[in-house]
DNA sequence: GAGGATCGGTACGCGGGCGGAACGATTCTC
DNA sequence: GAGAATCGTTCCGCCCGCGTACCGATCCTC
């Protein structure tokens, strides 16, 4: 189901829910870093620090960087492949999908006044 | 006129488009630098690095900042304002009219994929 | 025109992200 | 089992953004 979204919507789309987001002077996350989380989030598993690197096309150490602040925050964990212990997996939380299920909402609301 | 968007469409819109700018590796703004672009553009003129600073809720020091990565990128313009010669007035450039274009458009095609 | 208010910018110290190179741990190859 | 390959992490020097406090310039009040 394809969203029809004019240039202009899209623009302000965006904004709307920028600003909302820069003045709730909430978590503060980079955009590789919310890139990371909703990556997690939203395609399916498994997710490794390499693959998450090649994906988004950046280094391995912003990968690690960007979970470590994902894990401080809650946000993500990590864990051990028993499989392969080379790997790491990267797994979800609850807080990571309150704060997603939050952000979702402020995109709604922004599409709303559009 | 209200874009009906779902909180998981939400969420798959924002995914899709900021994983190709991610991966564009273009001009990497951060959230605040994106929002204040946004803001110069597509609301009523005239505006202040105050203004920007009340609506944004944020310190004058990072608009300041902000503006000047934004006027290196030539994405946007400071000029006094003759009436009152203690404001800055921010202006728009044509660079950053293409730059804004090409990222609607990728938002928008984000849409179509959702 | 003197004193205060308001504008944007600067100085400062701090925290954090960046890529490239090297590292230990683990797996694969032969 | 030895050596190469692959995984994620750490180290390094560098750059950039942050807020607080202060600055000169300009305007407003009386």
């Amino acid at each position: 189901m394809a969203l029809a979204v004019k240039p202009q919507e899209a623009l302000d789309l965006w904004r709307r829910a920028l600003v909302t987001t820069v003045r709730s002077g909430g978590a503060d996350l980079s955009a590789r870093q919310l890139a990371v989380v909703l990556t997690v989030y939203m395609t399916p598993p498994p997710h490794t620090v390499r693959g998450l690197a090649s994906l988004l096309k950046i280094s391995k150490p912003a990968i690690t960087r960007a979970l470590d602040r994902l894990t401080a925050l809650d946000f993500a964990r990590r864990r051990r492949d028993e499989q392969d212990r080379r790997n790491v997996l990267v797994q979800r939380t609850v807080k990571g999908a309150v704060f997603l299920s939050d952000f979702s909402s402020v995109v709604a609301a922004a599409a709303r006044e559009v």
